[in-house]
DNA sequence: AGACTTTAGTTTAGGCTTAAACTATATTCC
DNA sequence: GGAATATAGTTTAAGCCTAAACTAAAGTCT
C-alpha cells in the first residue's frame, strides 16, 4: 500500500487501525456538530452549549445545582457560570436558593425557557435523525453497542489515578 | 402535544435511537479528546490544534498553503493564521513564499518541528490505541465501516444546495 | 468553640474558534 | 489596458473553554 507514513518507521506499525478509526470518528462528530451549530445559530440565534445546558435542565424538573451541571456536561464549573449567566440574562433560566446551603443555587428553566426549548429540541432531533439517515436500524444499534464498549473502556482506564 | 421528549423509555423503534446514538458518540469523542488534550498539555506543553496542524504538514513534505490547511482541518482561515503564528514563533514551522503568487505562503515544518513532532506522534498513537483497547480487531473494523456510512451520508446531504 | 479541610460557585488570564470585515494580489472579461 | 470579480491571507469582536486562584459557606475534629 502507498504508505507515506513515516511516523513510526519500523518499530510499532501494529495499530494504525485504531488511529484510522479515531480520525474517522472525530471527522464524523465534527461534521454533525458543525451542522447542528450552524442550524442553531441560523434558525434560532443560539448556541450548542446553551442548548445542552437547557437540555439537561429539561430532564430535571426540580432543577440542578451548578456542580451537577458541570459533571453532566463534562465541562468546568467556570464554564457553567458563564453560560448560566447568559441564559439568566435572557430570562430562560433562573438561580433559585437551596434551603440549608447558602453556597449553592438550584438552576431551573423558566416558563419562557421551557417553552423555547420545546421548539429547539424538536428541530434538533430532526437534524440528528437526518445525519444518521444513511444507516439502517441495525446499523444504528450496532454502532450504539460498539461505542458502549469504547465508553466503558475509556472510563475504566481514565479513572485509574493517583 | 404527544410527548415531552422523555427519552429514557420505550423500546419502540422510533427516531430517538439516532438521538441516543448521537449522544453516546459525542460522549466517546469528548472523552478521548479530553484525554489527548490533557496528555499533550501535561507531557509536552502543547495543544491539540498545534499537534493537528503539524500532523498535516508531516504528511506533506513540500508543505501546504494556508487555505489547504484550513480545508483539511475543517476550520476557518483566521484560525489557521493564529495557530501558524504561534508555531512560527516557536520555530516549529515556517512560511515560505510561493513562486508566482505573492499572496500565498507555503507552510512547512522546520527541522526542529519535524523532530519534535516525531515524539508527539509516537505518544499520540499510544493514547489512541489505549482508548480503543477494549475492542477486538473485528470491532474496530466494524466501527470504521459504519462510521464510513455516516460520513458519506452527512457529506452528501450537507453538500446540497447553494 | 476554634482550627483545619472540603465543597459551591466565581473570577481571571489565556488559548481556540468563528463570522464578518478588511487588505493585497490574481484572474476574467470586455 | 482597465474594471469587475475572485482568491489568499489577516484582523477584529465575541463566545466557548480551561486551569488556577479566589471567596464564602459547610463540615470535621479535637
Amino acid at each position: 500500500m502507498d504508505k507515506e507514513a513515516r511516523l513510526d518507521g519500523s518499530t510499532t506499525a501494529e495499530h494504525p487501525e485504531a488511529l484510522r478509526l479515531w480520525l474517522r470518528m472525530l471527522t464524523c462528530t465534527q461534521l454533525v456538530e458543525k451542522q447542528i451549530r450552524a442550524e442553531l445559530r441560523g434558525r434560532f440565534s443560539t448556541t450548542l452549549p446553551r442548548f445542552d445546558l437547557m437540555a439537561q435542565l429539561e430532564r430535571a424538573p426540580d432543577g440542578l445545582k451548578m456542580n451537577e451541571l458541570s459533571r453532566r456536561m463534562m465541562v468546568t464549573g467556570g464554564n457553567i457560570t458563564g453560560i448560566t449567566d447568559q441564559l439568566v440574562a435572557e430570562g430562560l433560566v433562573e438561580r433559585a436558593p437551596v434551603p440549608g446551603d447558602r453556597r449553592a443555587y438550584q438552576i431551573r428553566l423558566t416558563t419562557k425557557g421551557r417553552s423555547q426549548f420545546a421548539g429547539l429540541a424538536r428541530s434538533h432531533e430532526g437534524w440528528v435523525v437526518a445525519a444518521f439517515a444513511g444507516l439502517r436500524a441495525s446499523d444504528i444499534s450496532a454502532l450504539h453497542r460498539l461505542l458502549g464498549k469504547v465508553k466503558k473502556q475509556i472510563q475504566n482506564t481514565t479513572k485509574d489515578g493517583p
